[in-house]
RNA sequence: GCACUCGUAGCUCAAUUGAAUAGAGCAUCUGACUACGGAUCAGAAGGUUCGGGGUUUGAAUCCCUGCGAGUGCACCA
């Protein structure tokens, strides 16, 4: 049920009627607050067909409606805008269609399928705030894919080849001593981490060494001993050397099971994960065909490229002159080893930063000039940078803010608060360290999703966790009080069934926009599917808890005398909070049921 | 240098994709607790939407231009 729809296709009626013509894009929007009713018309657009004026076409619409729809009670015109207010019948269907519906948000099944990919880290240093905003994005657009009645496939593409984990590896093998995480404690990304930063350490003292003996700079950094050793390692690789393979094997192993854990505790998963190392070869046999086809060339020195003149790009190389693949090689492996797994799928989704917006404009048109029709429904779901407060993050700079540590600082603040206020008392310590881990990453997803994703933004860790204003807590804080105040109806033996809900007629007007709010979200996760935006849905959520707050400030809910009304407002409390719940759910966010 | 993105209140973000007087939160100021969770609510103040042109009934939004910020332009991934 969804009222929007239902009043366009009475406008649509209304305008057949009046004007003798159809009008496929009507404006219907939410009233501004400042004039009575909840849906406007645009009327500006219709004076093509009316042939009158604004104010006039508007009273003709708005007097017909009232007339025949059955569900416009009364109009006002301003200027071209034609201010439409439902009837309270209206509005109580609407209650008793979301009471009777927990899930109300849930589209129905439409029978497609999609991929999403997020996450995708490299497998040579721990994850980071940047990871942190992808992995919400990536999961919670899934989720709200599936609120849309799609059947959603979540997958990442592990990075676990090349010269980069080739370096760990070269530093581990000559100062690791045989450490591993079971001996040094470290998780399994934090010590391989390690041997990243180790062998950048070695590099730059080697590089420096030979310079002042002599070498240059550019010289020095091939003969670097370090540095020969680790393009050896990926030779070594290459011709699938046992023993480097089985180092190769261990160490990505211990990055796996680190990255594991900080997957959990950030609250995603995956239902299949592609590794590069399987799909390159997959890559370059495609690109063979395409130069067999014409579609790419070859250079002299038997590099291979495509030309994108045409379109506007330039040209970009595929393979290398010793015949070796490169990140894009491995990229049109992966997307059609995807497809192939995943026939049914209408599309791709490519949770991946906006510095990579070239690169995968590129892919696109590489998959559709070699012929794959489904290119034209890959979509690079492009993110901003994430800034702190002091100073920039970036990840080449070394300043970067580790994940785990990030979460846990989120969890012990959102402690240190809940314990200064004190109102665990009732609490076991098993459900205040529940409550601490929900509101600690609460803050921090919701923090990372309200912000339109395209756009570069700035975390602010301490305004997250506040529990006044535009935050994940404020939300959960509304969501317990609301079941408190359920809690107390229960224990009144007030149980309200749908049917109850019948007896109220005449709503309060407090009561009317706060169902108007809540009637808005099948709209809002339509739309946040249409954008690829979560954002949409952390606005909605905030706007309903605000809604309740202002609905339970003008209106003592207790304090009614007559029963229906009283069993109307709880339902209508109830609706709201599940409402919350589920839009939250929608960000991977948690709301406790008391805090 | 070329390409792409962005520029909105002191700060962090919105604006249903071209509509009404550009909205929220934080911070500041003023009011409201004998109550069901006041961790709330009501109100005030805060704007030349970076500058300048243009398109039209109408522009933060579209076009041109200047300034500022960021990113990308490897036989790296």
């Amino acid at each position: 049920m969804n009222l929007e729809i239902l009043l366009r296709s009475e406008i649509q009626k209304t305008v057949a009627a009046v004007f003798n013509q159809t009008v496929d894009n009507l404006q219907v929007q939410p009233t501004n607050a400042e004039f009575e009713g909840s849906h406007t018309l645009v009327c500006f657009p219709l004076t093509k067909i009316s042939r009158k004026g604004p104010e006039e076409t508007a009273k003709l619409v708005g007097e017909h409606l009232v007339q025949h729809s059955g569900i416009v009670s009364k109009y006002n015109v301003v200027k071209g805008f034609l201010n439409l207010s439902l009837s309270d019948k209206v509005w109580v269907d609407m209650l008793q269609y979301i009471y009777a519906h927990p899930n109300y948000g849930q589209l129905p099944a439409n029978g497609e399928e999609i991929m999403i990919e997020y996450s995708s880290p490299n497998t040579n240093k721990p994850l980071h705030l940047g990871h942190l905003r992808n992995n919400f994005l990536g999961w919670s657009v899934s989720e709200i894919y599936k609120a849309n009645g799609y059947n959603v496939h979540k997958v990442q593409i592990i990075n676990d080849r090349g010269i980069h984990i080739c370096k760990s590896m070269a530093a581990w093998k000559l100062y690791g001593d045989g450490e591993t995480p079971a001996s040094s404690g470290l998780k399994g990304d934090k010590l391989v981490g390690k041997y990243y930063v180790e062998f950048d350490k070695a590099y730059k003292a080697q590089i420096s060494a030979l310079v002042t003996k002599g070498s240059t700079q550019e010289e020095a950094e091939k003969e670097a001993p370090i540095m020969k050793l680790a393009s050896e390692m990926l030779r070594q690789w290459e011709q699938k050397d046992p023993e480097t393979l089985s180092l190769w094997k261990t160490m990505n192993g211990w990055v796996y099971d680190g990255f594991g854990v900080t997957y959990k505790r950030m609250g995603v998963d995956f239902e299949k994960l592609y590794y590069e190392s399987d799909t390159y070869l997959l890559g370059k046999e495609e690109v063979l065909k395409g130069v067999e086809k014409g579609i790419f060339f070859k250079k002299e020195d038997g590099s291979v490229w495509v030309d994108l003149t045409a379109d506007g790009l330039d040209q970009k190389v595929l393979l290398r002159s010793d015949g070796t693949s490169v990140y894009m090689t491995q990229d049109i492996g992966t997307a059609i080893l995807r497809f192939r797994d995943f026939p049914k799928i209408v599309g791709q989704v490519y949770t991946v930063g906006n510095e990579q917006e070239y690169h995968f404009k590129v892919l696109f048109l590489i998959l559709n000039k070699l012929g794959y029709d489904w290119a034209k429904r890959c979509f690079h779901l492009s993110y901003g940078m994430v800034d702190l407060p002091s100073g920039k993050m970036k990840s080449r700079e070394g300043t970067v803010v580790d994940a785990d540590d990030l979460m846990d600082e989120m969890v012990e603040e959102a402690e240190k608060q809940s314990r200064e206020l004190g109102k665990l008392d009732e609490m076991s310590p098993d459900e205040t360290k529940r409550l601490f881990n929900m509101t600690g990453l609460g803050a921090l997803k919701f923090f990372l999703l309200k912000v339109d994703p395209k756009k570069r933004m700035l975390f602010d860790p301490n305004e997250s966790i506040q529990l006044q204003g535009f935050t994940g807590p404020f939300i959960q804080y509304t969501h317990a009080r609301i079941r408190a105040i359920i809690r107390k109806a229960e224990s009144m033996n007030l149980n309200v069934t749908v049917d109850d809900l019948r007896a109220v007629t005449v709503l309060e007007p407090a009561e009317r926009e706060a169902l108007q709010v809540l009637s808005a979200f099948e709209g809002k996760v339509k739309e946040a599917a249409k954008d690829y935006s979560p954002a949409v849905i952390a606005n909605y959520a905030y706007e309903l808890a605000k809604e309740y707050n202002q609905f339970y400030q003008s209106i003592p809910i207790f304090n009614e005398s007559d029963p229906a009304k009283l069993k109307f407002r709880i339902a209508f409390s109830k609706s709201i909070a599940d409402a919350i719940k589920r839009s939250m759910g929608l960000l991977g966010i948690e709301v406790p049921e008391r805090m």
